[in-house]
DNA sequence: TCAGTCCTTACCCTA
DNA sequence: TAGGGTCCAGGACTGA
């Protein structure tokens, strides 16, 4: 654009860009920025580890306006008219160091910040995907939580697959299944969903989307691969039970991005302003996206019709989770920060939403409430150190379970868990091990300990057609990976 | 009642 | 090995 057609608030943005060009140069923060990237590539020898790829590293250097809505800035509608940057130059500063989402496409080649072919990893990906759509109409039927369950299910008294009975306090832990996957903070981890395969996929606080191949191969590395598709916490990770080639994430940035492995693309499927915290999809319904946002609104995106088609307010604060029943999956739970767990009757939907069945309320925050395997179980997770567990035909018996739940600032919240069966929970230890609670004794039947596990795990998933598998992910980056001994 | 401040936690990195 | 930096969560407390 010539200089004579910028607008009086472009050229003052401009002298605003300049002036912090000159103050980074006099602080010489970039340098110091760069500093702090060369020492992100350094390695661990204990671990496997991902390589950062260098040039991918110099894209902080592009100044930047932090994108967030005037209402999360607590403005009024009408000042987006006002042209005069009110900005300090420490809020310039900071919003330099910060990263605006791009609000399109992006490459997985663009996105990738690891050295060394991702071919290997792409191709068993695709694999796996041709694999399970051939086997699918056989046995798949897709869980929410807990992934997808087989034919071998056991059934429960009420008639519901209860999954299969694993002795989660026989799991073990080895070194080569030790790896610091991504850099920071792990908000999100998942087992990519395919039988022949063992994939694991995070995501970190700086919205990097990190693959490990557990069995990669000498030629794959160490089978890790680090791609940035967003620039806020990675709040969700589902994939498409029938294209397993086809990834949803979800992040604080405002953006549902769908990664298609096969035409190697995180497309945008959808954004806001506000932010999205919790992200789930109908088992049987896999063109409809739930997503839940800072406020306690929540909303559903039709893929078929290429946008949001219902916004509810159904928390006054932050949705956590979002879960649905694999028994009627008419039945969806929700957690929040407000204090509460709801259960909603997506049937019965009135001008304020879904009819509400059941609410639970914990003294603190709730940061996740679970359907089991079977349906017949709810389980929540709360700051005020109880796990709640609510049983019987319509969920009206509710038990406490007490658990330290005090992470602090610098740990993801724990979330309570299913393991393949109705009756143990996986939760996170303050004392670097991994919590198994009995749902029938109501209370922690043991801890898995190792000393190859050194940091904290916080957030878990288990392997859907492997049992015995379950990743355990930390606040340090690291994923590890228990077996069946 | 609301806005602002303070405090808590674990982990990584560097000297 | 000690100590500084991280930080964007969330609750307790305080003062207007």
């Amino acid at each position: 654009m010539a200089p004579e057609k910028l607008t009086e608030y472009e050229q003052q943005r401009l002298q605003n860009i300049k002036r912090n060009e000159e103050m980074l140069a006099a602080l010489k923060i970039r340098s110091k920025v760069s500093e702090l990237s060369t020492a992100t590539k350094r390695q661990r020898a204990e671990t496997k580890s991902y390589k950062v790829s260098p040039e991918k590293k110099q894209k902080t250097e592009t100044p930047i306006v932090l994108r967030r809505s005037l209402r999360t800035r607590g403005m009024p509608p009408d000042s987006s008219t006002d042209e005069t940057p009110k900005s300090s130059p420490k809020e310039d500063l900071e919003s330099i160091l910060k990263e605006e989402p791009f609000s399109g496409p992006i490459s997985m080649a663009s996105a990738c910040r690891t050295v060394g072919s991702d071919k290997k990893l792409l191709e068993i990906i695709l694999s796996s995907s041709r694999n399970a759509k051939r086997s699918m109409s056989d046995d798949a039927i897709c869980d929410s939580n807990n992934g997808i369950l087989g034919n071998e299910d056991f059934v429960s008294s009420k008639g519901g697959k209860i999954g299969r009975l694993v002795d989660i306090k026989g799991l073990k832990l080895e070194q080569r299944n030790v790896a610091r996957v991504v850099h920071g903070r792990i908000f999100t981890v998942r087992f990519f969903p395919a039988r022949d395969t063992r994939v694991v996929v995070v995501g970190n606080k700086k919205g990097d989307i990190g693959f490990w191949n557990i069995d990669a191969e000498d030629e794959d590395g160490d089978g890790i691969h680090v791609y940035h598709p967003h620039s806020a916490p990675v709040s969700g990770i589902l994939f498409d039970s029938f294209s397993l080639s086809k990834m949803f994430s979800s992040s604080y940035d405002g953006f549902v991005r769908l990664l298609d492995i096969e035409r190697g693309i995180f497309d945008l499927v959808y954004s806001n302003d506000d932010g999205v915290f919790s992200l789930s999809q109908k088992p049987d319904d896999m063109k409809s996206l739930y997503f839940g946002g800072p406020n306690g609104e929540m909303n559903v995106w039709d893929a078929r019709a290429g946008k949001s088609v219902f916004s509810w307010h159904l928390h006054e604060d932050r949705i956590n989770t979002i879960d649905f029943n694999s028994q009627d999956t008419n039945n969806m739970a929700t957690s929040s920060t407000d204090g509460t767990v709801c259960i909603w009757d997506l049937r019965n939907i009135g001008a304020e939403g879904p009819t509400s069945l059941r609410t639970v309320t914990h003294r603190r925050a709730v940061h996740s409430a679970y359907f089991s395997p079977s349906g017949a179980f709810l389980a929540t997770t709360s700051l005020d150190d109880r796990i709640g567990l609510l049983s019987g035909e319509n969920l009206e018996d509710l038990s406490m379970i007490h658990h330290n739940n005090q992470t602090g600032r610098w740990l993801s919240p724990f979330r309570g868990i299913w393991g393949w069966d109705d009756s143990q929970l996986i939760i996170g230890n303050m004392s670097r091990g991994i919590d198994v609670i009995s749902t029938s004794k109501k209370n922690v039947v043991a801890t898995l300990k190792s000393e190859c596990m050194t940091a904290i795990p916080c957030r878990f998933d288990v392997h859907p057609y492997e049992i015995g598998t379950l990743a355990a992910a930390t606040s340090g980056g690291q994923v590890y990976v228990w077996e069946q001994s």
